[in-house]
DNA sequence: CCCGGAGTGGACTCACCAGTACAGTACCGC
DNA sequence: GCGGTACTGTACTGGTGAGTCCACTCCGGG
């Protein structure tokens, strides 16, 4: 009950919209405008989402999250040496400057996420792969000796993800990712120096 | 040109437009849900705010920019010690954690400040202020020799900001204040050991 | 007291957009 | 090739909400 044919143009549709949402915004992009871009029309786009926008909107923010992680590969999956932290780290300013002010995630979140628990476990299930990942380089390093016993993987990780998240929230709303760097580099720094630093 | 009267019902007006926004987000509220809480009409909310909706929501951001920054003291303006620091991070989680999931903010800033430059303005004051008062404690800091030379306090501020910023975001849409603890921990903790750590 | 403008009430217009109805067409298994 | 189901085009509906209009009241100054 899902031809070669309507798998593509479900996911047209899903494309249309995510490109709309990352150029207007949510708010500004309405059904029609989908499917313009999508070259179909209400019905085929209430064919492939039953329950309308909404579920769009889901599909969309599922397609960004998957997106974000992603994006930091190969160099999220191993973070093993300081070169390999910077090469990330470079990986994800680069990233989000790339992106600039819109963040189809973020404001599909605050949009949508706010009110219906699905859109809500999207975003929680990235942060736990995210931070997962993360934790799982500062554990490796920490194992190496390279970052000091008293560092909680778990609890660092979360401040790097959330130093990550406020440095691209600014940088969406002021245009600069100065912010985003000074965060980060200040994260990577205390990992770098715990080594030596009282237990 | 704005009697005692006329002053009162506009900042009703402000004050029921921020409550309502709070509780159910901008999206959900219209201006008819303004007018009852204020207990107000069209005409009225017409009459204060000539551009209608996007101009209150401008005031509502102000408003609330203000109150981010007013909840904070005493304790921001006086970072002069590990113990005030200490106050205010507590604050800080208290604050946020009390607001919970509702961000008036940063949910008028993607909704209203995308496109509009007088939005914009009114978050990058806000970002700018907070981190002067920021700077200006770890600069105090710095003086006194608790913090290391080596430590940059405008890019140190920056990077805190970013991190409540971020923890903040992540408060908003998993409920749980870790994340915003874990940041803040980890900053105050940098500079703590930056004392006595490599210059 | 009375006049003008600030302040107020509420009905009305108009556009927009999510969602629906129902038509027709293309594709796949047999 | 034939039947049914997946797919597609389009016109329509119904509700909603921003913004307007105008008649009215209130209030302070002269």
């Amino acid at each position: 009950m899902l031809t070669k044919k309507g798998a593509a143009t479900r996911l047209r549709i899903v494309d249309a919209a995510a490109t709309e949402i990352r150029e207007r915004g949510v708010t500004a992009v309405t059904l029609e405008d989908v499917g313009r871009r999508s070259a179909t029309g209400k019905s085929q786009l209430f064919h492939y989402f039953p329950d309308g926008k909404e579920q769009l909107l889901l599909a969309v923010a599922q397609r960004e999250a998957d997106r974000v992680l992603e994006d930091q590969q190969p160099h999220l999956g191993e973070l093993t040496s300081w070169d390999a932290w910077d090469r990330w780290r470079d990986a994800v300013v680069e990233r989000y400057r790339r992106q600039g002010v819109h963040c189809p995630l973020g404001v599909l979140i605050t949009e949508v996420g706010r009110h219906t628990p699905a859109a809500q476990a999207v975003t929680g299930l990235l942060l736990e792969r995210w931070q997962r990942e993360v934790r799982a380089g500062i554990g490796h390093m920490r194992s190496e000796g390279l970052v000091g016993e008293h560092v909680d993987p778990d609890r660092a990780a979360g401040a790097v993800i959330a130093a990550i998240q406020g440095g691209v929230a600014i940088l969406m709303s002021t245009g600069s990712s100065r912010h985003l760097e000074s965060a980060l580099d200040l994260c990577l720094d205390y990992l770098r120096t715990s080594a030596s630093a009282r237990p």
